[in-house]
RNA sequence: GCCCGAAUGGCGGAACUGGUAGACGCGCCGGACUCAAAAUCCGGUGGUGGUGACACCGUGUGGGUUCGAUUCCCUCUUCGGGCACCA
């Protein structure tokens, strides 16, 4: 995203992605590395309001300024490829694609919910609504239901969660973590009959079949029209429902308020037993789940549990779990889990299994339920009404109601010269962009106004980057060569929503036979996120001011012992939010800019990638990037100290001290390791590590004969060669320095000398009980009895044994033996 | 609240498949060079006790499995990421 400096998360991914391409290339491999600007969005709009320019503009400029950054640091891009999302050569194919949705009914209209600020009469992002207020205003945010348009990825829920067995190369945490949001759970949809209005079935789902004769309520959401009905004539009961509509929409605020609820003073009939069942209206019941309907079995569920001690409801145990005795006093953790039925009638004695069949048998016998699959995940709405997104193609006529622009009057193009002031979506005073005629009947007609998701832009960048500068078609060909990415790298945060929707998005793209492939991405690599403090004030009005970390001075107050963030500008008090994310939102970026002038790009490129291994999170400190220079320096001498003596002489192998074929091994060990490590593990901080002790060893090693000179030669020019990936620049001008003509950046990776690696003798350690007490060294070809003779010969070890039996003698070739006395 | 991670010296981290805890770097201490400083180079550096050899302790907490646990299992704590409109 183009938020106008790179920051250190850019440094670390595109430092790793740039590393993995010039190894990749030396390997053989043809690699494409390519960058794009993810243009559209909220940022640009603030930053609209903030400074009276035009988001277009503002995006643009920055776009000019990162890209220079990202020519400083020495990326190989192939900026040919160059995508921008905000422009109309790229996001015509996003309307293009999206009536392709709308004719396959993948697109769809319905109603969604949207934070509404009632004093900037806007709609605001969950982000820009803190504890219940706008953002800028400190207004209190309203809900408001309006029509959207919704990507139907739950109809693919199933494949989506089904393939992430088959996806090796992704790590496992993301594979668990999309599994868990796709929340596929088997279970039973039972129907509660009832004769409230013209009467009917109120459904509802459940997991825990085998508690249905433990049901002493039912819940609905608030928005559950068995709620609205019994509102009718409650203006108490109507009250709560207002009350719960308006109440949060984000998940983790949901989950964490307090459970709150209201008979409607109505009755539903148990779908077995036909006894009455209280009817309640619950916050905490969601209207997108199941049905929005639970059944209430407070004795084996904490949340049914909590609500029933409050609202003093009838809690019946009807779980035996292996015998231990229930009480009602206060709920314990082994109440939800399986056991055998008890109180439930012909279900007495059945366990889980068994009693969830039989239930569902009986339900579908009375025409009242049966088993079911039911998803967790839901339609992704793509509907913003904001300025600053792809425009949504579709024209509203009175006569012929949501009209698809034609395939030939795209792109609707975003007019660019738009300056939003923060209420409400400028697109709606544009008359020009507004105004047009209903391409049905030809009649006056209004311009939808609404944008896509950013997410949208983002989720088939990848595969466009094959074909870029194709203006007739989305794809062509070259997407078969280059596609599926062989290595997508992302932060963390990534793993959920931006992942799913481009495997959602890749697999509509299969089925209309654009592309042959259902999965994007074949190996995903998820950097760890680069955090750093962040400082905020509130206004009594509910505003939030982030400060940068760089301008705030934290100490430690002598007397409370708490420490004190004061903003040096004004000397007045800050609050803490901890470590986060580096984000532009939060102004607690670094940026690397100042690191590439002081010391230059090879030395920011080495330091973040030594300074910790990329998967981890990163909390962000410069120390340490003297070490990192210094080191380069090192290098820098040793290579001029060894060539200032003239040319190596060729080595002889077959004549080599112990000291040169000690030397030479390490040589190849660092090879080998540096290969595994970039090449398997992307562990590029031990790769670095590895060379270093190279170059140590090396500073110790003798320099006087020509066959000393030839190891150092080898030694350099491994140590050169298996840094370049990391410190380009560097180890170009060195390579050439060690009388090589071809540049280094075309040169093939070295290969391991498997003969220098070879060694007469080995380490072993001995354990006694396990502790550490010698070591000895031991022929390789050393069979068990000779390497346990030595163990036990050792002196140390016999000091330890003293006159105790020996037990057992535990023997791990190669590494240890441990003597059990 | 739910899902996914993480926790190792003063600091960043290493130990890849249950087998030498602390590689490598930063910082710090001592020394060399210098009129001096910087830079550079050499040596030391987990804690406790000991002149020393060496011993004991030590990987967030508490437990477990094992000849052996930073690594596996359970519990808890703290921190980070995500929770569907930040991207």
């Amino acid at each position: 995203y183009p938020s106008g400096r790179l920051h250190m998360g850019h440094v670390r991914n595109y430092t790793i992605g740039d590393a993995l391409a010039r190894f990749m290339r030396m390997n053989g491999r043809n690699v494409l590395q390519p960058m794009g600007w993810d243009a559209f969005g909220l940022p640009a709009e603030n930053a609209a309001i903030e400074n009276r320019v035009p988001p277009a503009k503002w995006t643009l400029d920055n776009i000019a300024h990162m890209k220079a950054q990202l020519k400083s640091l020495g990326y190989g891009l192939d900026w040919s490829r160059e995508l921008t999302t905000c422009l109309p050569n790229y996001y015509r194919w996003n309307q293009w694609l999206f009536l392709r949705m709308l004719e396959k009914g993948v697109a769809y209209q319905k109603t969604g919910v949207v934070n509404w600020d009632p004093a900037d009469k806007t709609v605001l992002a969950n982000e820009q609504v803190i504890d219940g207020r706008g953002w800028r205003t400190g207004a209190l945010v309203e809900k408001r239901e309006i029509p959207m348009y919704y990507l139907k990825i739950t109809a693919y829920a199933e494949d989506l969660l089904d393939a992430l067995n088959g996806m090796p190369d992704w790590p496992e945490r993301v594979r668990a973590m999309q599994a868990n949001w796709i929340g596929r759970s088997e279970g039973v949809r039972l129907g509660f009959p009832h004769k409230i209005g013209e009467g009917g079935v109120l459904y509802a789902f459940t997991t825990r079949a085998d508690t249905i004769m433990g049901v002493t309520f039912c819940a609905v959401a608030a928005e559950h029209p068995l709620a609205a009905y019994a509102a009718r004539d409650n203006p108490k009961l109507a009250a709560f429902i207002e009350e719960c509509k308006r109440g949060p929409a984000i998940e983790a605020e949901l989950a964490t308020q307090e459970k709150k609820g209201m008979p409607t003073g109505l009755v539903v009939r148990h779908p077995i037993s036909d006894e009455p069942v209280p009817l309640w209206v619950g916050n905490y019941v969601l209207m997108s789940y199941g049905d929005g309907a639970v059944m209430g079995v407070p004795a084996h569920d904490e949340r049914d549990f909590e609500f029933a001690k409050k609202y003093g409801l009838p809690i019946k145990p009807v779980i035996d779990v292996e015998g231990r005795p229930y009480s009602l006093a206060a709920w314990q953790p082994w109440y939800s889990d399986h056991g055998r039925c008890v109180n439930s009638g012909r279900y007495d004695g059945l366990d889980y299994e068994r009693a969830a069949n039989a239930v569902a048998m009986d339900l579908s016998a009375k025409g009242l339920g049966e088993k079911r699959t039911t998803w967790r995940l839901r339609d992704w709405g793509i509907s913003r009404q904001r300025y600053w997104g792809c425009p949504i193609p579709i024209i509203h006529c009175k006569s012929c109601g949501a009209v698809p622009v034609p395939d030939e009057e795209l792109p609707v193009v975003l007019p660019t010269d738009l300056v939003p002031d923060g209420s409400g979506n400028p697109l709606l005073k544009d008359t020009a962009f507004l105004n047009v005629k209903c391409p049905k009947c030809g009649a006056d007609a209004r311009r939808e106004t609404d944008t896509m998701d950013t997410f949208v832009d983002s989720s088939w960048y990848f595969l466009r980057f094959a074909c870029a500068d194709n203006d007739q078609a989305m794809l062509d060909y070259r997407v078969q060569y280059w596609l599926p990415v062989d290595q997508y790298i992302g932060g963390i945060e990534h793993a959920i929503l931006h992942l799913l929707y481009a495997r959602f998005w890749t697999r509509f793209m299969n089925e209309m036979g654009a592309v042959s492939f259902k999965e994007p991405f074949a190996r995903l690599f998820t950097q760890g996120m680069v955090l750093n403090q962040m400082f905020y004030r509130k206004s009594n009005a509910g505003r939030v001011e982030y400060f940068n970390p760089a301008d705030v001075t934290v100490t430690t107050d002598k007397v409370t012992q708490q420490r004190v963030a004061v903003l040096r500008a004004d000397g007045k008090e800050v609050e803490s939010g901890g470590l986060v994310t580096m984000s532009k939102s939060k102004k607690n970026g670094v940026d690397p800019q100042e690191l590439v002038d002081e010391f230059g790009a090879d030395t920011a490129r080495l330091f973040m990638m030594f300074a910790a291994p990329p998967e981890q999170t990163l909390e962000w400190s410069d120390e340490g990037v003297q070490g990192a220079f210094r080191f380069i320096k090192r290098l820098w001498k040793a290579v001029y100290d060894h060539v200032a003596q003239g040319p190596a002489a060729p080595l002889d192998k077959a004549a080599l001290t112990e000291v040169q074929r000690a030397m030479r091994r390490q040589s190849h060990q660092t090879l080998a390791k540096v290969t595994d490590d970039i090449g398997r593990r992307r562990t590029f901080n031990t790769a670095i590590a590895a060379v270093m002790e190279l170059l140590n060893a090396l500073a110790k090693f003798p320099r006087g004969s020509p066959q000393d000179r030839g190891i150092s030669q080898e030694a350099l020019e491994i140590a050169v060669l298996t840094l370049s990936p990391i410190i380009p620049h560097v180890t170009h001008a060195l390579w050439r320095d060690l009388g090589h003509r071809t540049a280094l950046v075309d040169e093939p990776w070295l290969k391991v000398d498997a003969e220098a690696l070879q060694s007469s003798t080995l380490q072993m350690v001995v354990q006694v009980n396990g502790k550490l007490r010698a070591h000895i060294s031991v022929a390789v070809d050393a069979d068990d009895a000779v390497v346990r003779a030595a163990a036990l010969a050792d002196p140390h070890v016999q000091k330890f044994i003293g006159s105790s039996a020996v037990r057992k003698v535990i023997l791990v070739p190669g590494k240890l033996v441990n003597i059990v006395v």
